[in-house]
DNA sequence: CTGTTAGCGCATTCAA
DNA sequence: TTGAATGCGCTAACAG
């Protein structure tokens, strides 16, 4: 046991139990060619096996094109939405044998741009990033730099992304709570340097419109995905001389502090006011009041966004919302 | 710009241009050392910072001893409380000029293994693990195998540690509600196996001794973090024949589902119910009903973690944590 | 299919 | 203090 996590055997300790040269045993041991069945095979998998040997990934990435590693790039860890999607991309890596590396920029692009070099100097095949901003060239700069990549959940319209489709899942937010009655929708919005936003924000827009809802630029409020800037722009609109009888926020999270700004002012949940969220993160469904939301296959998304970057797959996928309808979202109560 | 991602410039480019060796230069951009004053360490450094030199970690690691990187163990990342700890851990190492790897491992002793194994066979120079259980010996084989470790949230009483004085915390939330008038106060714990949720017992123990409080064991439920497992303990412990008027749950997520289950029985907190959690995650304060809780500096854990793994230092560290009084916990009503 | 040779980028001998 | 030489563990190019 004691030897077990010691550094263990090299390639030659295995070639030289498997009577074989390094070369042969390097070979033999290359998991990217098809395994090969002859008998040396065997003898070089059984001698690895018996020693314990595993890969020195930094020498061979020395000699190999690539590192087998993915470079992961996301605005904050502390996002139950992060949190999930980099899981599900470790878990598509572990699934290819293939190691990630994340690290957070706090959507700052300065910090982004370190982050990125940082990755970039351990040699990473590729990144993942969900941190696309349009009011930012650094992708611009990726494409042209011959840097693989591909963006996730917030796409540029340009490099390859992985998304969900943000419009339609705005649109079928607002479809929801005009099939509850509401006319008077208010929309927490989130940064407009953000696709998933401003898709989020044209898919509600066209919905207002279908359902002939009401359409005043003082219903939409807000610029952040946080709790904070949720409780914010909600208490703005609730605070309106004809306030609205629905909340449609961008994210779970600001739906959450929709629901305290509610809260605060003595409004009931969703007695005064229905509140859909986005994301659908675990916590949604266990709300006191549980969270109406937009579902997102974040483990699709990160399947998805592994395999345009490895596979050489080419375009983006867009990935369908699914509303779900919980107890923050009734029909309006008749006046 | 399109080279500035690029394969950079190597220390055989930088010697060139400084007109140096490539041992040289080496040897004057080791940051181990003091960083020399000499005209020749001067050039050497220009010509790195004029080139984007950046030391290629694979290759050095191979002849260094060690590889500036150290692997992080937590249960899972989806966890507000992990995120953020890793993010602090993340960060300071940027500080210290290393980097860190993370793994999750869901808290399953055979998935702990596999993900130590790959963090090691990356030749990490330490673990910081969140992952301690008292009911498996993995923290035992890495002390016997001589690997360098330290853990942190969670403790076994032997390896070095950064915890909070998970102790002290339990205590310090019955005694906030012993104070607020409260007789019966139920008990929502987390899993046997986690030193923290066995020292918050503890302490809640003494805090209902020392105040006073009834101590049926009927008035202790639960045995997860999650906010199912919240949920379904209060939901039990509100159901008793005699009901507590207050609960304090081991973490924020399982307070959360407390209240749930609270609302799902028709009581309001912290009307019917007063509700106590613990970390203080950043929701907390944000909720409709904003949530009381036992603050954790997270922060100050994982700075103490690097510290203890890298800096040789011996022994453990126990931070202080901090009883934040909020909306959920309330004077029990007068019947 | 095999072994020999060369070298990835770097840090460390050692001799100057 | 410097530079030449050596090799970390591995893979790729080559010849057999």
């Amino acid at each position: 046991m004691s030897q077990e996590f010691t550094r263990g055997a090299t390639l030659k300790d295995v070639a030289e139990k498997a009577a074989v040269s390094i070369s042969t045993a390097s070979r033999l041991l290359d998991d990217r060619h098809a395994s090969k069945t002859t008998e040396t095979a065997r003898r070089v998998r059984e001698a690895a096996a018996l020693l314990g040997y595993r890969r020195d990934y930094a020498a061979s990435s020395l000699r190999r094109t690539g590192t087998s590693t993915i470079g992961v790039l996301v605005p904050r860890l502390s996002d139950a939405v992060m949190g999930i999607f980099y899981e599900e991309i470790a878990r598509e890596c572990e699934r290819r044998d293939l190691s990630a590396l994340v690290a957070t920029t706090g959507d700052d692009p300065h910090r982004l741009r370190l982050a990125a070099q940082s990755l970039l100097s351990r040699k990473v095949d590729g990144l993942v990033l969900t941190t696309a901003r349009t009011d930012d060239d650094f992708i611009a700069e990726l494409r042209s730099a011959g840097v693989p990549h591909v963006l996730a959940l917030r796409t540029d319209g340009i490099s390859p992304s992985a998304t969900t489709d943000d419009e339609l899942g705005g649109y079928l937010a607002i479809r929801h709570l005009a099939d509850l009655g509401h006319r008077r929708v208010g929309i927490v919005a989130g940064p407009t340097y953000a696709s998933s936003a401003t898709m989020r924000l044209a898919g509600a827009r066209r919905g207002m419109l279908e359902s002939g809802l009401d359409i005043d630029e003082e219903l939409f409020a807000g610029n952040g995905f946080s709790v904070e800037a949720g409780e914010e722009a909600a208490g703005r609109l609730l605070g309106l001389p004809r306030p609205p009888t629905a909340l449609f926020a961008f994210t779970d999270h600001s739906a959450i502090g929709a629901m305290t700004a509610a809260a605060r002012r003595g409004l009931n949940t969703p007695g005064d006011v229905s509140i859909v969220g986005y994301n659908d993160i675990p916590l949604a469904r266990h709300l006191p009041t549980s969270l109406s939301s937009v579902r997102v296959s974040l483990d699709l998304i990160a399947q998805g966004a592994v395999r345009l970057l490895l596979d050489a797959e080419e375009g983006s996928r867009v990935f369908p919302p699914t509303m779900i309808p919980r107890q923050s979202s009734a029909r309006i109560r008749p006046v």
